[in-house]
DNA sequence: CTGTAAGTGGACGCCCGCGTCCGTTTGGCT
DNA sequence: AGCCAAACGGACGCGGGCGTCCACTTACAG
């Protein structure tokens, strides 16, 4: 298990680096042998070294969770809380938007993922400081919660444009939107926040 | 075909009330072999009433599409328009949230359905028109376009919660936020627009 | 160079959805 | 009451995904 075989190792690379892609352009609704089509490799091969939907998605996935990881700590080290909001807001809808997958993957429930819910769980705890900060400072409406990231990720998710450029552009507009709806000074109280839990598969 | 046989009629009857609520909750993506199952009907009839899933999809949303149009023509006609722009954004997020796969219909092309996509383009030209007023009155945000409209119900659309009722609350509270974004006052300019395709099945 | 464990992918059996055909049933008109 | 077109639904053949098994191939250690 410590060292794959150097074919082996060729092959779990190439199945990796497909099935980014795929899910990327496609999103998670992408059968395994797609998959291993794909990356022309029989079935078993890819089931051997993935055995379950969820340890390819979450491999997948891992780079773009540390991408995600690394705007998240680079917004809250700015100093300005509210523009480090601002900044998580618009690079993370810009990461969901290039990759549909990875709002699915994200929202997902995968109870043996550790590394992977871990992250997450990581990620919005940095992200709740930050919006607690933000609150103090004044600039972030004071009934903010980080469900409404959350939410707003997720509705992000929605959005569907011709073509992946299309895509960005849209969520792009649709981050400014967030970010006017988010900021201090709004007139109407907000209705009750929800919870929203992650999905199975 | 004018007069169908009572029990066709009764047949056809069940068909449309299982697949209403069955998209509902489900969402579009439900095979039309499970459609005919709940209504306890062979697929051949199912196919004999609808042939294409298409047909089926847009017999079924007819009542739906004329709710959101009853929602719209109310709207449109309060003297504040403003206000009626808000209770737009307000009770068609409920209608899509109550709905699942309203959304989706509302979004698709179905390129045979003349009275839906010509409902649809009544109820979008109809909102435009409140929305000139509303941005005349100064209560709207002077850069708001319709497609901005349009993509915040695809974004509503991806919003899930755990139950039904979760997701009307979580709809809630993002239109009110919606509602915070498209009013006038905002103080950062918005990246370009997007026209969002109608989608393909 | 060679033995062997690791690795491979084609093939299998299963289930499910698709759209259609056709032998049987039945509503409704005379 | 009797007839027949309309309506029915079970069954079919096709394609595709699922996870697994196994006979063949190959990397690499000795």
């Amino acid at each position: 298990m410590t060292h794959l075989r150097s074919d082996a190792q060729d092959n779990r690379d190439k199945i990796l680096e497909v099935a980014r892609e795929v899910f990327a352009t496609e999103g998670l609704d992408v059968s395994m042998r797609e998959v291993a089509r794909r990356a022309q490799v029989g079935p078993a091969t890819l089931y051997r070294r993935f055995p379950t939907k969820e340890a390819l998605v979450t491999q997948a996935f891992e780079e773009q969770m540390g991408a995600c990881r690394d705007v998240v700590e680079e917004a809250v080290a700015d100093p300005d809380p509210w523009r480090g909001f601002c900044t998580v807001i618009e690079k993370v809808f810009e990461l969901h938007a290039r990759d549909r997958g990875f709002t699915a993957a994200f929202m997902s429930a995968y109870p043996k993922a550790l590394d992977f819910s871990k992250n997450r769980g990581e990620v919005l705890a940095l992200i709740a400081g930050l919006a607690a900060r933000a609150r103090e400072s004044g600039d972030l409406r004071p009934d903010f919660v980080v469900e409404d990231l959350v939410m707003v990720i997720m509705a992000n998710g929605g959005i569907r444009a011709g073509s992946p450029a299309a895509s960005v552009a849209a969520s792009r507009r649709f981050a400014a939107l967030a970010v006017e709806a988010f900021r201090a000074g709004g007139r109407a109280p907000l209705p009750p926040a929800v919870r929203l839990p992650l999905m199975p598969v």
